[in-house]
DNA sequence: CCGTATCCAAGCGGATACTG
DNA sequence: CAGTATCCGCTTGGATACGG
């Protein structure tokens, strides 16, 4: 990559890869599935999110904020309030959470993969 | 992490975290993507893929085969031919998959070709 | 043709301490 | 409450060489 000039070879099922990018991370996917319910705090998500550390939420929030999934808004108050909502382009992202939700449910079903069935 | 005697395990939407744990990876998604439209060889991926090395292909394969999304099969000729496919589990994810592309072809746009879903 | 083996760089992610 | 800053280990992933 000596080659500022040249961008990345692009392959091209770019689109499906590009969205996984978005999502992934080691906390963003449940973020976002958590803030489909609703306005959540920093503290709020700490809190549903165990082993997470400050540095790696703050992180992943802003990724996810600079991808324009989620908005961040801050009030101006002695004791800090910041609130985290999807954007609406983070809402869209609704049917796969759930498809994977729902794949993960019905194939891995709190279990781990055991056999094949053939 | 798997740890059956501890109670907390408050992040249940673990669902959604596993399957994507499972598409992870720096191509994982393009392999299991291009083998929607059937089988393929080793070579044959490695070409669909720039940029791939012998080495990831490898071990992405290999993790993708060891969590039953493809299957692999190993021709006892000379010269060697390998072949892959997707398992039933693995075309399972064929929903998301389409899903994760049609967002990024509706949101992120790029200068994309029509040339890939073939 | 289909891999393995080895080396190595980049960065993700954890622990901890400090701040407005 | 909601972050920043620093250090550091571990994993990911790239380049290259070699083997069946």
């Amino acid at each position: 990559m000596a080659d500022p000039a040249h961008k990345d070879a692009p392959c091209m099922p770019c689109s499906v890869e590009a969205t996984l990018n978005l999502i992934d991370g080691k906390w963003k996917i449940v973020i976002l599935y958590k803030l489909l319910k609703g306005t959540l705090r920093f503290n709020e998500i700490r809190r549903l999110l165990p082993g997470v550390t400050q540095r790696m939420l703050t992180n992943q929030l802003r990724e996810l904020e600079a991808d324009g999934l989620i908005t961040r808004t801050v009030y101006a108050q002695v004791p800090p309030r910041v609130e985290y909502n999807l954007s609406e382009l983070g809402r869209s992202l609704e049917p796969i959470l759930m498809a994977m939700k729902a794949w993960g449910d019905a194939n891995l079903n709190r279990s781990l993969p055991a056999a094949e069935a053939a």
